[in-house]
RNA sequence: GCGGGCGUGGCGGAAUGGCAGACGCGCUGGACUUAGGAUCCAGUUCUGGAAACGGAGUGAGGGUUCAAGUCCCUCCGCCCGCACCA
């Protein structure tokens, strides 16, 4: 190395010193701390006058293989645009914290018997290290992890919470399960089971108020796996029916369950979609999962008494020839006639050996006959019953009335079991037509299921017809009525949207504030929170024999003896009880982290209402506003579950009245993913991807041709790049600005590190612009810019700002770029511009920019100097230059002064050269001038 | 199958219905150099041409419009979601 790089080059050796003592200042100084209204971190002087901005990121779950550079897409997103406004002037709250309960951690200590705690502490410092590099401007005082014993004391509090009330359909909110129990003693509400509260014992009325709980135990069909002595998420079962860790069998059970009483929120969770600045994919998504339809309930008489199904097209009742039963369906035993038993008893054995995942994947139609009938209430006709693992238990009833000729299911079914089809409507010529058959009501020939609207035929009985009408809104209307009147049904909304499940049988989770004696479950008192996770040194649900379906699982918990084993005085006097085995799912946190960041060190409250209504109450000059986090940035993965739970909570905790906004999330934004190329060779091996050369249009290593692909970055892919190798080669601000200048914020994009070099080279010439290379002396004049060089910089901050706004930080670097290659042009650098330039790039690259702004002799700190603004005299130009199109091709250049009417427009273009030659001497028909835009000429 | 989104240079991507390809990578040439995988300067959609200057061009085809990458229709391809939901 002859030739010495200058010495004070921004290379990654400058930046990485730079950016290291920038971070040390932010953190000594405490920089991004961001005060609250009231309470430990309550400066009410700093929060007056301003307005707030609350911007939170999907948490992190820790895992053991740390960040790669996908991770941190959408942290440095959101920590531009809360840089951005706090050079606007809001009071910006953003924090990161860590969602740390979960199955890795845990199959790590089963795995190597340390406790997961250890392994998740690690984690979490890996993280944070991981994250400060970046320069992240988090207030670090409000850092909260889940299974902080102070965070899932609240936690366990909100469960309570809601344990502890109802849903009172009547007013369509939750109410505390006090007032419940107030109306039953008082006589203001039946207890329905024809006993008065004061006659019922004990056992009896818990019972009769933990049915109307929002959290209560239910029998729920699950996949109950003996091997590992746990109940699997039907991702955890692979397609033959096993489980995915251990491949031991899987058995489709019912089993008592902790379940949360979602869907009493159905109506508002949807409803209150319209309310959300979501993406409309999102939206659709929720929308699509609670699944709300119309229809009706019918009740069909059969020997083994009522048989109720659920159906959006009553209007179809006189064509159903047949109906169907889920397999796990609880009136199977008794529909089952002693010549069927051993083929029923076979067929829902081998259903329930069955997973959803290979019922989904399997399409064909089975069934068996139970031998009994149905009475079809519409005309008294006996219809067999049959059971059919394409009813789903898990939706509606669990039974359907089959209407062959309107359904295709129940069409490709009924041919199958050649059972009858009746048409029921005269389906459109057309129809027929395009199906190539003849029109006949005669289904045999029929080739599939009429849907739409159609006269309807053979649809009457003694008191009521269908005959002769055309739309299946009135049909439904006034069969709806009809099974009113006649006592067989009535109109219903029905929802796809099931209760959630939310109990595992796991270790590393919160503990159930809630204690069992002999009548069944009792929630604990404040004063016995937190309910702390007893040390193991087993973590594994204990196996049992794994053939056994009809075994009950242990989990984990079980094994703390002393632990389970309690004696507590819940008030009236010391008394033994048994801890709750389950622990939650790593759902719980999730559900109302948001909040604590807000006020993370609370002792009484999980939030001051002061706080939470500064932070995240509705905004009164917006009619409508729910209220929530201002911009909540994540993955599209969260788009139902994460998403829809959080909601679910929140308006719980609303309506007991313990927060002010109807929503968690306002508004909501979905960064794309970081992918990336990933190589095999001839045998299918993954080769490092760093060390494959493109050649000739294809990929080498070592030279052999290899092939790639495109997803994810992975370990097992060899394609992984970690933000730690970034900030080492190029420094920090070069990786931020490279990950938001991919692309839009909401795309996905691949990595590609060899472009990474542009955004240093866009560094290295502003601070070139600066600072001397060699000397390090300011090269910054005192003279003002020329008035192009203003032109440019005004119509570039007015750009960036409006890119800033929108979250489109890509193009917003394009124009900074920009302006930097003009002054780049320029004999010095006018202090106005720099002082500028290097306010606008703070966001994007905010190490650097404090460098500079220290350098250029002004105090610290840049991060909340005001984000420059354009004079809009400088975005208009004396002169404008228009092109002149004929027939909509450029054909020549016209300047003409601002403001000119657009006959003069016309007037100039008609006289240029270039014009009057490409016209020779033909009139034109039109001439469209396009005010400050172009001109056309119509020939 | 149903629903949604997207197709623009060699690559990532820009373009309120109004000059297609901003900005970056790569590539080509030059400068500085013992050297260049550093840095700087210039060029870079394709095509004809030395150039001036032409022609074509946003997945394919059609339409609306003075004007279409952008709006509408049909088709093709890719991605995502849901998927026996009665």
């Amino acid at each position: 190395m002859a030739d010495e790089i200058p010495r004070y080059r921004y290379n990654a050796e400058l930046a990485g010193s730079i950016e290291r003592s920038w971070q040390d200042r932010w953190e000594a100084d405490g920089t991004f701390n961001s005060p609250n209204p009231a309470g430990p971190m309550g400066e009410p002087d700093k929060v007056a006058g301003r307005d707030k901005l609350f911007i939170l990121d999907m948490f992190p779950y820790p895992s053991g293989t740390g960040l790669h550079v996908g991770h941190p897409l959408g942290f440095i997103g959101t920590d531009v645009f809360g840089r951005y406004k706090r050079m606007s002037g809001f009071n910006v709250l953003h924090a990161m914290g860590f969602d740390s309960f979960g199955l890795p951690a845990e199959q790590h200590a089963i795995a190597t018997g340390i406790h997961p705690r250890i392994n998740t502490e690690a984690n979490v410092t890996t993280y944070k290290r991981q994250l400060r590099q970046l320069g992240l401007a988090h207030d670090n005082r409000r850092s909260v992890a889940t299974t902080d014993e102070s965070f899932y004391r609240w936690t366990q509090w909100i469960f309570l919470q809601i344990f502890n009330a109802w849903y009172d359909p009547t007013i369509a909110k939750a109410r505390p399960i006090k007032e419940l129990i107030a109306e039953f003693e008082t006589g203001t509400r039946a207890t329905g089971g024809g006993t008065d509260w004061a006659n019922m014992d004990e056992g009896a009325q818990r019972k009769l108020v933990d049915s109307y709980r929002l959290v209560y135990a239910d029998d729920m069909p699950v996949n109950w796996c003996p091997g590992l002595g746990t109940v699997l998420a039907n991702e955890e079962v692979t397609a033959d029916g096993r489980s995915d860790i251990g491949n031991y069998p899987v058995f489709r059970r019912n089993m008592t369950q902790w379940v949360m009483r979602i869907t009493s929120y159905a109506d508002r969770l949807l409803d209150d979609l319209e309310r959300l600045d979501w993406p409309e994919p999102i939206k659709h998504m929720q929308r699509n999962w609670i699944g709300k339809s119309h229809g009706a309930r019918v009740i069909f008489r059969t020997d083994a008494g009522p048989l109720d199904v659920f159906t959006t097209r009553p209007d179809t009742l006189f064509g159903a020839t047949f109906m169907v039963v889920a397999p796990e369906h609880g009136l199977v035993p008794a529909l089952t006639t002693a010549a069927q038993h051993d083929a029923v008893e076979a067929y829902v054995a081998a259903a329930a050996g069955r997973s959803d995942m290979q019922r989904q994947e399997d399409k064909s139609k089975t069934g068996v006959f139970t031998g009994s009938h149905a009475v079809n209430p519409m005309n008294g006709e006996l219809i067999p019953v049959w059971i059919a693992d394409y009813v789903l238990m898990g939706y509606g009833t669990g039974a359907i009335m089959a209407v062959p000729c309107g359904d295709e299911r129940d069409f490709e079914f009924a041919r199958q079991f050649e059972l009858p089809i009746r048409a029921i409507q005269e389906p459109p010529a057309s129809w027929f037509d395009s199906h190539g058959i003849d029109e006949s009501l005669d289904t045999a020939g029929w080739p599939r299921a009429f849907i739409g609207d159609a006269r309807y035929v053979n649809s009457a009985n003694d008191s009521f017809t269908l005959n002769g009408v055309e739309s299946i809104d009135d049909a439904v209307t006034s069969t709806n009525a009809w099974l009113e009147v006649n006592g067989h049904g009535h109109g219903t909304i029905n929802y796809r949207l099931r209760d959630w499940q939310f109990a595992r049988q796991r270790y590393w989770g919160e503990p159930f504030p809630i204690v069992w004696d002999e009548h069944g479950p009792i929630a604990l008192p404040d004063q016995y929170l937190p309910v702390l996770l007893p040390d193991l040194d087993d973590f594994k649900p204990q196996a049992l024999d794994p053939n056994d379906d009809q075994s009950r699982p242990l989990p984990p918990l079980a094994r703390a003896t002393n632990w389970v084993e309690v004696t507590l005085d819940l008030g009236n006097g010391p008394r033994p009880y048994r801890r709750e085995l389950n622990v939650m799912p790593q759902w719980a946190g999730s559900c109302w982290y948001e909040m604590r960041y807000l006020d993370p060190t609370n002792e009484n409250a999980f939030i001051d209402p002061a706080v939470e209504a500064y932070w995240m109450g509705p905004d009164p000059s917006r009619p409508g506003d729910p209220g929530g986090v201002d911009l909540y940035v994540g993955g599209v993965e969260h788009a139902v579950l994460h998403l829809l739970y959080a909601r679910f909570w929140h308006k719980v905790l609303f309506d007991l009245g313990h927060v002010s906004s109807v929503e968690p999330f306002r508004r909501l934004f979905n960064q794309g993913y970081v992918q990336a190329y990933a190589y095999r060779d001839d045998r299918g091996q993954t080769v490092p991807a760093e060390e494959v050369e493109a050649l000739d249009g294809g990929y080498v290593w070592q030279g052999q041709s290899v092939a790639r692909e495109y997803g994810k970055m992975g370990k097992s892919l060899k394609n992984v790049v970690t933000p730690d190798d970034m900030c080492d080669a190029y420094g920090a601000d070069t990786f931020r600005l490279y990950e938001m200048s991919t692309g839009p914020l909401d795309a996905s994009r691949p990595w590609n590190t060899r472009d990474v070099i542009g955004m240093q080279r866009f560094l290295q010439r502003l601070w070139r612009n600066l600072v001397d290379e060699t000397t390090g002396e300011l090269r910054v004049v005192d003279t003002e810019p020329t008035y192009e060089t203003d032109r440019l910089l005004h119509r570039i901050v007015d750009g960036v700002r409006t890119d800033m706004d929108n979250l489109r930080f890509n193009t917003a670097i394009a124009k900074l770029i920009e302006l930097n290659n003009h002054v780049t042009g320029l004999p010095s650098t006018p202090r106005r511009v720099a002082e500028t330039l290097v306010k606008m790039t703070a966001p994007l690259a905010p190490h650097i920019a404090e460098e500079l702004w220290h350098r250029m002799g002004n105090p610290y700190t840049l991060t909340y100097e005001a984000f420059p603004e354009a004079d809009a005299s400088f975005l208009i130009d004396d002169e404008v230059e228009y092109p002149v199109q004929i027939n909509g091709k450029i054909r020549a250049r016209i300047t003409v002064a601002t403001g000119s009417d657009q006959a003069t427009v016309e007037a100039i273009a008609m006289a240029d050269d270039k014009v009057v030659a490409a016209l020779a001497g033909v009139e034109p028909k039109k001439v469209i001038v396009v005010p400050g835009r172009m001109v056309n000429i119509v020939v």
